[in-house]
Formats: structure tokens, C-alpha cells, sequence
DNA sequence: GTCTATAGAGTGATAGAC
DNA sequence: GTCTATCACTCTATAGAC
């Protein structure tokens, strides 16, 4: 892996240039309304430029969900940040809509193991699933969570619920995904998970 | 809604074959790697017919997703094919891969409320909540669910834990998601709601 | 290693013929 | 109402210049 200084420094530096202005473009006009060449020319290069550092479009795309990874980590620190990745569905705000709608496609696509985008999902998902699972047994050690639980089993479903609940509150009407949730940990933690 | 013999019977006829042929060809190779000129070929007409009954190719595919639903219900008739829709993507087989992962790109860009498709998923969840929480009522009726249940929300919180276990499972490493289905149900209806 | 020029395939939009 | 011809745009692939 180059580092800045390294052999790759230029190479680096505009694929970072370009998830950057990737990450921005389909945050206020959504990926649909985002072209390749948008892009090049916010990061001030040329659309062939682009397809020498990414094969394709949706390459791109996938480095700029990582790109807002990153952002939150730096700004969140590393755990903070594998807890705010998996709320990044259900936070508000068209910058987050125009995100989510793209973190919902590609993970729809990344189905297909073949599809580019499948490692990152998942990885996400390891990493989010251990954080979580974690975080019950902390909650078993301070007796609020039975032991009885299994942590694994109950990290998986309700990281599962929670994947299908915002996917499905962005597909619309409206319902209260907040307090769902919450009857939901409690069913599957018990009553005193969230106390 | 002009019917077989109304004054539409023609194109009626051509978005029906368009829509089998897409089916078709979308089980068989996958959808990126259909062509509308493939699905034109197959249902006999010309690519520029195609763009006139059908605004874009996503439509096309959106139509193909209602046909496999139409197939499902005359096949096991309505409600059996409300049920069998949940389990689309548990469906194994190169036949239901393929036409799974065109479920699960369409699902997730059916966020966007503006997307075409987002109409299709929003009644075909709405029909499939409807019947999970009848069957729940069903259960308490029999004594085997408690009354205390909220039938709604345990509908709700169940239909989206499967839609989730489910994209994650497609999105591989490969995990045991009978057992945590079945682990869920009994977690939040009871232990003898499968008995 | 980095970038450009260019050609090709696929998609989407339009005007007009039947 | 149905279909065709045609064009513009975006994305992809490749060969080669710097």
C-alpha cells in the first residue's frame, strides 16, 4: 500500500481529488444526475483521466461511499464511526438522501458477488455486526442484557431489521422507525437493553 | 385499465411479450448482461419499439419484476403468491439468483420515491405486511401467538429482519438464515409460533 | 506511471411515417 | 395508436503519447 510519499504519490492524490468530488456531486444532485464529466471537471481533469484511475463509473461511486466512511471516522473516531455508518440510512437531510440513495442501490447490487461493490458491503457488514455484538456483552457484564442471549445471533437480526427498516421507510410512507427500533431491541435484548 | 379485447389490445400485447421476454432473458444471463436489442430480438420486434411502450429499460425490468409476481399468483393463487414474493430472495437456483439480484438493485433504488419502481415495492410491501399480520392474528385466534403481540409492529419488524438477513446473505459469506429466522420468530411471536 | 485521443456500444429523446 | 429512423449523450475499451 503507497503512501503519499510513495511511487503512487500523483495517482493517490487524484483518485483521492476525485471520490472527493464524487462524494459531493451525488450529495446535492444525487448519482443519477451526476456524469462522469461532472466530475472530472469539478476535480479539474478530464473524463478519460477518470477512467484510467477507475474502471467504471460505479467504481467510483463505491470509492465515494467509502469516502464519507472516512470522513465520519476521522471525525468520530473509529468506533463512533462503525456506529454512525450503520444509522447513515436513517439520518436526515438531503445531503444524507442523495447518499443513502446511493448506499441503498449499490448494496441492492452488491447481491451479486461478482459486483465490485460486494467486498466493501462486506466488510461494512463484518464490522458493524462485531461492534454491535460487542456492545451486548458489555450490556451482559453490567447485567442489563441476560445471558441467556446469544450476542452473535442478536447482533445479526437486528443489524438485519434495522437494514430492511430504513430501506423500507425510504421506499415510503412514512412510519416511526425510531420507536420500532426500540421495541424491537427491547423484544430481543429484553426490557432493560436500553435503560 | 383497457383489457384484452379494449382498445389497447395490441400494445397490451407487446408490453406482455416484452415483459416475458425480459423475464426471460434476465433469469437466463443476468440483467446487466441483457440488452434491450436482446429483449427486442426475443420478443420479436425492433429496439425502437421497445422505447415506445417502455420510457427506459428500467421500466422494462420493473415490468418483468410484476411478471414473475403475476406467474407466482396464477400459479399458487393470490395469497400463496404474497407469501412465496417474501421468500423471492431465499430462492435458490441460477434461474432466481439472477432474477433476485435484479430484485435487490431495483429494491434499493426504489429509496428514491421518484424512482419508477418505487410504486411497485411500496404496495408490494404494504400486501405483504397485510398478510403476515393476518396470519399473526391467526395464531393468537389458535392460542399458540400471546394477545399481548402487537400483530402490526411484530409483522413489520419480522418481514424487515427476512428482507435484510436476506440482501445479506446474497452478499455472501454464506450463514445459516433458516435458523435465524426461525430463532427471530420465536424470539418476538413465542416459542410456540412455529409449533 | 500517468494521461490523452479516439472509436465503439448501449441508452434515451425526437420527429415524423404508417 | 403504433411504429420507425435518426441523433445526442454517457459509459467503456484500447492504443499510444508523454
Amino acid at each position: 500500500m503507497p503512501t503519499k510519499r510513495g511511487p503512487y504519490a500523483k495517482s493517490d492524490q487524484r483518485r483521492q481529488a476525485l471520490s472527493r468530488a464524487a462524494l459531493d456531486l451525488v450529495r446535492r444532485h444525487g448519482h443519477r444526475n451526476v456524469s462522469v464529466s461532472d466530475i472530472a471537471e469539478l476535480a479539474e481533469t478530464s473524463e478519460a483521466t477518470v477512467f484510467y484511475h477507475f474502471p467504471t463509473k460505479e467504481a467510483l461511486l463505491i470509492a465515494a461511499l467509502a469516502q464519507h466512511d472516512d470522513e465520519n471516522i476521522r471525525a468520530h473516531g473509529a468506533e463512533a464511526g462503525a456506529i454512525a455508518e450503520m444509522a447513515a440510512r436513517a439520518e436526515a437531510g438531503v445531503q444524507r438522501t442523495n447518499y443513502a440513495r446511493l448506499y441503498n442501490e449499490l448494496a441492492g447490487a452488491a447481491a451479486d458477488p461478482t459486483h465490485p461493490a460486494n467486498e466493501f458491503f462486506q466488510s461494512r457488514w463484518e464490522r458493524s455486526t462485531r461492534v454491535v455484538a460487542t456492545d451486548i456483552r458489555r450490556l451482559q457484564n453490567d447485567g442489563r442484557v441476560a445471558e441467556s442471549v446469544d450476542a452473535d445471533a442478536a447482533a445479526h437480526i437486528l443489524l438485519a431489521a434495522w437494514e430492511g427498516l430504513q430501506l423500507q421507510w425510504m421506499q415510503g410512507p412514512p412510519f416511526d422507525i425510531g420507536s420500532l427500533l426500540e421495541w424491537h431491541i427491547r423484544t430481543v435484548l429484553g426490557p432493560a437493553a436500553l435503560d
